[in-house]
DNA sequence: TGCAAAATAGCACGATCGTTCTTTTATTGA
DNA sequence: TCAATAAAAGAACGATCGTGCTATTTTGCA
């Protein structure tokens, strides 16, 4: 089955998709939610066509013929926590002004998310760490859409110098390096260790790269 | 079983062990070393005592005989792991003098061994996916050992404003919370994401890290 | 060297997994 | 309403998993 390209688009919708809502279209679509809230407790690589088909009140054959195989269920999750994440991240942010309020819009959009996540799991998190050494089609789905995310947020940190809130000579890849690790690190510390005040560390950590990287309040 | 406390001590071997070496505790621990291998390669949760009797060409049951149960052999598996990092990244940094040069070699020696583990693996990431919304002694274990390594680092940036060498009123926490993130950006970007000059990056952070706490070069 | 004990092998169990095939049920359009 | 088609169920497959049991082999000590 040919992967659609995931990228940031606007409108994303198939046209017939919406148009002709058969019956079997909408199972999919609440076999892939109930996918995505398991996936997003135990991984990508735990999920399992039996749990699921118990989840949805389905035989397991039901739950399969939908997909044809678990790669394509596991990569149609993928898809689902991309639009989910563009929407509840992505979008809202573009609504502010290019430089200083995107920039921090998307961070505090990811951070919040992130917080969230904290009891749900994250699958950008957990399917990097499943699958950073497999190759195949689930792994170049997850990779794609955490490049793309991790490629607007060097163009908003461009934006940003572009607008004179950072330094000209800020280097946007170290930039977002350094807030990308103060998510991993909040993700890390806070579900895994159990550490209180990590979003208010990551928080901070924020604030200590704009500085660095020239933003005067 | 019980499980022995995970700390810090320069001699944590027990006599015993070292002076009766008889022919099942020379099996027993190229067993763990054969699994930890692996572990770090698919991950504790992936470890299968099939695949480890395969490595080491033995029955299924010959391996299972040592431990008693898959658990007990990922618990032995964390163990060496913290053995294994505290001789390479911990102990080679005590010989050096508090402050500053003791915290630059936690990190680079932290930093020197995730690069490595770009190509293997590193079951203290790995396994807090696999175990963050767990419980259990593989889960407590794999945390114990963790929280002691912060701990420690912790302390080195304790020391190094008691030496003069960072703001008294830095945050310990704080700087230990980016630090680790520096470390985690790495291994994502790096093994996940294969993107190259993550090294650099993280090395870049550091400095920064540095310079914001209050330490002129 | 011989014997007790430790170490390892062999085999089988129930469970779960993804997948295939066939059959039944539900939905759709004329 | 009825036939065509889509959707779902059911049963079975081979494989792998952890684990328990009973032999068999190997080891270490008197």
């Amino acid at each position: 089955m040919a992967v659609l390209p995931i990228t940031y688009a606007r409108d994303h919708r198939d046209p017939a998709a919406s148009r002709g809502q058969q019956k079997g279209q909408q199972t999919k679509a609440a076999i892939v939610d109930a996918a995505l809230g398991l996936a997003t407790q135990i991984g990508l690589e735990g999920l399992s066509i039996g749990a699921i088909a118990e989840v949805m009140q389905m035989s397991k054959s039901g739950v399969f013929a939908h997909f044809g195989s678990r790669e394509e269920l596991q990569i149609s999750v993928v898809r689902e926590y991309h639009t989910r994440f563009e929407e509840e991240v992505f979008f809202p942010a573009l609504q502010l002004p290019r430089g200083m309020p995107r920039l921090r819009a998307m961070f505090n959009n990811w951070m919040q998310r992130t917080s969230i996540e904290i009891d749900s799991g994250c699958i950008y998190i957990s399917g990097a760490v499943e699958f950073d050494d497999r190759s195949g089609p689930v792994r170049d789905a997850l990779a794609g859409s955490v490049r793309t995310w991790l490629a607007a947020m060097d163009r908003a940190v461009v934006q940003a110098k572009e607008a004179g809130d950072l330094h000209a000579d800020a280097d946007e890849h170290q930039v977002a390096f350094e807030i990308h690790g103060l998510i991993l690190a909040l993700h890390y510390e806070a579900r895994f260790l159990k550490s209180p005040g990590s979003v208010a560390r990551a928080h901070c950590g924020f604030e200590h790269v704009l500085e660095r990287f020239g933003f005067k309040p």
